[in-house]
DNA sequence: CTACACTCTGTATCATACTACAGGGTCAAC
DNA sequence: GTTGACCCTGTAGTATGATACAGAGTGTAG
C-alpha cells in the first residue's frame, strides 16, 4: 500500500490489472500505446504501477467496445471534460451530441427487441414461415 | 419489373442495392461471400438480381454492427426461425437468450447516457475538475 | 460500332483491435 | 544462487470487416 492524497491505494501490475478486468495483458500495453489509457506510473526497476482507476477505465472500455463503440469514439467519451482549452459551452455541445448518438443506439436496440419478442411469440400458433421472420418483425415495428 | 408470387418485384442490381444501403459495392458481394445474404437471381449474362429483401437485410445489418454484434451474431440473429432442424422450444430458448444480451446492451447505454447527462449538469456549477468525469459519473450510478 | 458505365471473377491490400513472440531483466522462494 | 513466474521492449502476426485492383465481359446511348 502507498498513500497518495491521503488515500491508500493498492498498486497493481500489468498482469493483475489484466486479470481484474479480463483482457489480456497485452491489450493493456495495447491500450496505453494507443493513449486510452495514460502511462502508469514506474517502479525503479521499471515495472508499471497501476491504480484501481485504469481497472475502471479498462472496463469502461471494454463495455463500450460491446456497445459498438470505436476506441476512437471511446477515447473522444473519456476526454469529455471541462479544461482550459475548451469552454463550459462546447463540452455542453460534445457531451449532447454523445447523448444523442447513445439515444439512437438505445432506439435501435428496444425495436430489436421487440421484433425479437415478437419472434418468441410467434412460436405458439403455426409458428413462423417467412425466409427471415426477424426482418419481418423488425418491418411490423417501423413500416416503410 | 418481374413478378414473383403474384407480386411485382423491382430487379436491384449490386450497385443499386450499395447506393440504398449506403454501403460500397464490394461490400454487397462480401456479406454473400460470408453467407450474410443470399445468393441472388442471375440474369442470363450472369449479373446480380436483387429484390427489395437484400436492401432490408443490408440496412439490418449495418444498424447491428453499430449496436455491437459481430458479423457472426448478426448472422445467428438473421437465422433465427422454425426449420425442421429445431424445436419451437429451441427456438424460443435462442430468442429469449438474444432479448437477454440485447437488455443488458440497453442498460449498460442507459448508464452511460445518464453519466453524459450528468457530465453536461456538471457545467452549470463550478464545473468538473475531475481527470475523467464520465467515470466518475458512471461509478455514482453503480457505487463499487 | 464504339465509347463508357457498369458488371463479373479472383486476389491483394487495408484499418482496427488485438495477440504472440524473441530476447532480455526482475524478484521471491527454495 | 538458481528456478520459475513475472515484467520489460520491439516487432511480427492474426482475425474481422471491409476495400481496391486487374483483366475480362455486358449493355446501351449516340
Amino acid at each position: 500500500m502507498r498513500t497518495f492524497k491521503n488515500q491508500s491505494v493498492k498498486i497493481l501490475s500489468r498482469g493483475e490489472v489484466a486479470k481484474l478486468t479480463g483482457v489480456g495483458i497485452e491489450t493493456v500495453r495495447f491500450y496505453e500505446q494507443k493513449g486510452l489509457i495514460e502511462e502508469p506510473e514506474r517502479s525503479s526497476s521499471g515495472y508499471r504501477e497501476y491504480s484501481q482507476d485504469f481497472v475502471k477505465r479498462i472496463r469502461f472500455i471494454q463495455q463500450a467496445k460491446k456497445l459498438g463503440f470505436s476506441l476512437k469514439e471511446i477515447s473522444s467519451l473519456l476526454s469529455l471534460r471541462v479544461d482550459p482549452q475548451k469552454t463550459c459551452k462546447d463540452v455542453k455541445r460534445l457531451t449532447q451530441t454523445k447523448i444523442s448518438d447513445v439515444d439512437k443506439k438505445i432506439v435501435q436496440l428496444k425495436k430489436i427487441k421487440r421484433a425479437l419478442g415478437k419472434l418468441a411469440a410467434a412460436c405458439r400458433g403455426k409458428g413462423p414461415t417467412s425466409e427471415c421472420p426477424i426482418l419481418e418483425a423488425l418491418d411490423l415495428e417501423k413500416p416503410q
